[in-house]
DNA sequence: CTAACATGAGTCATATATAAACCATTTCAT
DNA sequence: ATGAAATGGTTTATATATGACTCATGTTAG
């Protein structure tokens, strides 16, 4: 079964999202290319890329990174090209291999019995 | 109708979404919070968390972003907070009105006719 | 000015993502 | 060591996102 779903997004998300969504419109506009093409160069349709700009918050992420890609948004920090975004994964990696496996919750020591 | 899709994402996309993934799985294991814990407080399900820690580029966005935000990481290069994003969504919306409404395609003058 | 084109917005059928439940395995605290 | 807890990997029913259309409006090039 599948509880019915009314998401409800915390406020920074909504702007990061809102944020992505214009500087990929701007990119998109300022390259003289029409949402036709886009979309068929990220393999989605017209109303998807739509959405993406509307900052539709249920797209699926990789739609919405391909496009972003497609028009040159850049994604996170460092990450513009493929060579330094590699980097940080493999950086990502070891710091993950040094971590505990699982996060084991701190045993509450319960002392309120009085 | 719709055309049955099996997508295809450029290797950027794939690793952006890949690195994305790790920090989220590391941010979550350094603050000792188990997957049921930051499922909860994003309002999704452990299995949806367990995917996008797998980088699995069909989540939605806002998911993926509200998870990002609640184990703090941080999406764009400057906007670690509320009024920083803010203000580039401004300073986004400003571009974006200068620029022109629509993309329109420049007319190839065909002069390749001999 | 105006015709061609880009975009916005809505509908609909259906492919697909999702939440829930379950079990097996791994990991950690004690 | 050992048991409690966390995680991985299924499966399934259903809500939902998506692609394809269509029409209306807006915009721009010429």
């Amino acid at each position: 079964m599948r509880k019915s779903v009314k998401r409800a997004y915390s406020r920074y998300t909504e702007e990061a999202i809102c944020l992505l969504a214009n500087l990929i419109r701007s990119a998109r506009i300022e390259q003289k290319l029409t949402t036709q093409e886009v979309a068929d160069r990220a393999g989605i349709s017209r109303s998807m890329l739509q959405r993406i700009e509307k900052a539709d918050l249920r797209c699926q992420v990789g739609a919405v990174f391909e496009v972003a890609t497609i028009v040159g948004v850049s994604l996170f920090d460092a990450s513009q090209s493929l060579t330094t975004i590699r980097k940080e994964i493999n950086r990502s990696k070891e710091k993950l291999s040094l971590l505990p496996k699982t996060a084991h919750k701190a045993h509450k020591v319960v002392d309120d019995d009085f």
